[in-house]
DNA sequence: AAATCCTATTCCACTTTATGGAATGCGCTT
DNA sequence: AAGCGCATTCCATAAAGTGGAATAGGATTT
């Protein structure tokens, strides 16, 4: 049954993630849903989810119902599509709270205030790294990245943060695959990013100049961990006229001090 | 097994929240091991939280691995104990969004501005009402009240807000029990607060002087959902020196203007 | 310093629980 | 009017989660 002789068309992406943890498939189902959801830029049909986890719709549908019985996803009465729910928006409250981001975030609320520009932390995600707190600039022109937001390492200040203070520089370069060219001055060889790396490492903060996007700047340093290495990383992003050259090493000290900062607020032990 | 004749301490209390859903009982508990470290002040450790659930230390063990391993919680690696993790904070981040919450927010911080004072909106949760979304008075002597507390329906504004305008307000009447005093103006006796509640649905908006909390008034106004009744309860909330009995008629008009303001953002179709 | 207690964690036979094939009913399109 | 796609329900099957028991480590007590 399980091996799916009868079905062709589905099962097969799914493997990857659900083999994870064994002893748990339920759990690891619905919180797939859940992740589902999450992504989901509008209301998700009980097939439509159960075509994107190669579940069956049985399936799909009885976890939704308790999921939605337990109110972290809600159903829309006329469409019968689902959400998420109101459960969903406080457990990310309490989050926030017992990870320590609260705390943070007066401290880049400063660093946004200070320079002007928009601030972000963010960690690293498996091959990206997602925004996980922000704060934005009050200028008209500014820099925009809702949390959850994922950008990719090789290419953003945030990144090369995040590459040049993580463990095993090496093993992450050749994992990290053709650095795709998206603005002329995109990083696209090896060699290249890794001398930039080296240079983020001496200074102590990383500068992205209009690589993935023209005209947008970013300059991010690591928040240290518990052995030094880079557990997150915050980082200014603004538009290139307000960002001159002769700016960035005061910016940069400027980041470095809340990244450390921030280390701080953020509760001991643990691995965000 | 289950009806555990060698246990007799566990097992009692549980039943009650487990046995809503049936079919989905890994899930259900899954869930319920989030709700208890999302009202958790401090990290919280394998046993303690199987006992608060009632179920054996080797599932709970096996839920908090599959949430671990969806980093929904995150371990302390010195002290073993567990708390939410950064995927429950990105899951409310997208909840917010869906909910139309990121919507309503400028909403009441337009509010908040105007009055001055907190401003907070709540939903009914069983027999009390959470707080979903807040903004605080910039006041430095300020009312305030974070994302997910519950308060009493009885005495505070927003609770009978959601009394007043909402469905069968004789059976919730009867259902409220004991109307415990809590301060010389709480109102006591069931007559008292229908004649409160009776007044509010004239005006529109319900008032609370000092009745939970000495010192502390609110105003608060139903958000309307697709039947015309209470989904929800935009409130301001400051002291009684802010807030004089004159000034009480214009902050009604506000809050009621912002509340239906607030319907418009949230989805249709949905209950939250 | 040994003993005791209380943890988190792992293992594995058992059986409860989730599974998914099939069927239903509804609404929309062909 | 038939056909399709959808959410939903049912139920025999077996796979998955369960929980008793055992292990290992740390902290506190004897």
């Amino acid at each position: 049954m399980w091996k799916g002789e009868s079905v062709d068309t589905t099962g097969e992406q799914t493997r990857s993630e659900a083999e994870q943890v064994a002893g748990t498939q339920t759990i690891t189902r619905a919180l797939a849903v859940l992740g589902v959801l999450r992504d989901a830029e509008d209301d998700v049909g009980v097939t439509e989810l159960a075509r994107a986890l190669g579940l069956h719709t049985s399936t799909t549908h009885r976890i939704l119902r308790a999921l939605a019985s337990a109110r972290y996803v809600v159903q829309n009465s006329q469409t019968e599509r689902y959400r998420l729910g109101r459960e969903a928006l406080l457990l990310g409250r309490a989050a926030s709270r017992a990870l320590g981001f609260d705390a943070a975030l007066p401290l880049l609320e400063q660093l946004a205030e200070t320079t002007g520009e928009s601030v972000n932390l963010s960690v690293r995600d498996n091959d990206d790294a997602v925004v996980v707190l922000r704060v934005e600039s009050a200028h008209p022109l500014r820099f925009i990245q809702p949390v959850g937001t994922r950008i990719p390492l090789y290419c953003t200040s945030t990144g090369k943060a995040l590459l040049a203070f993580g463990a095993d520089l090496y093993a992450e370069l050749a994992k990290l695959g053709e650095l795709a060219r998206l603005t002329p001055d995109t990083l696209t060889s090896p060699r290249e990013l890794l001398a930039d790396l080296e240079q983020t490492r001496e200074r102590g903060y990383s500068v992205n100049y209009g690589e993935r996007i023209p005209g947008v700047c970013g300059v991010a340093a690591p928040v240290p961990g518990e052995v030094g290495l880079a557990m997150g990383a915050v980082a200014v992003q603004g538009p290139e006229v307000r960002m001159p050259g002769e700016r960035i090493p005061e910016l940069g000290r400027l980041v470095m001090q809340t990244a450390t900062a921030v280390t701080a607020t953020i509760p001991s032990g643990y691995w965000i």
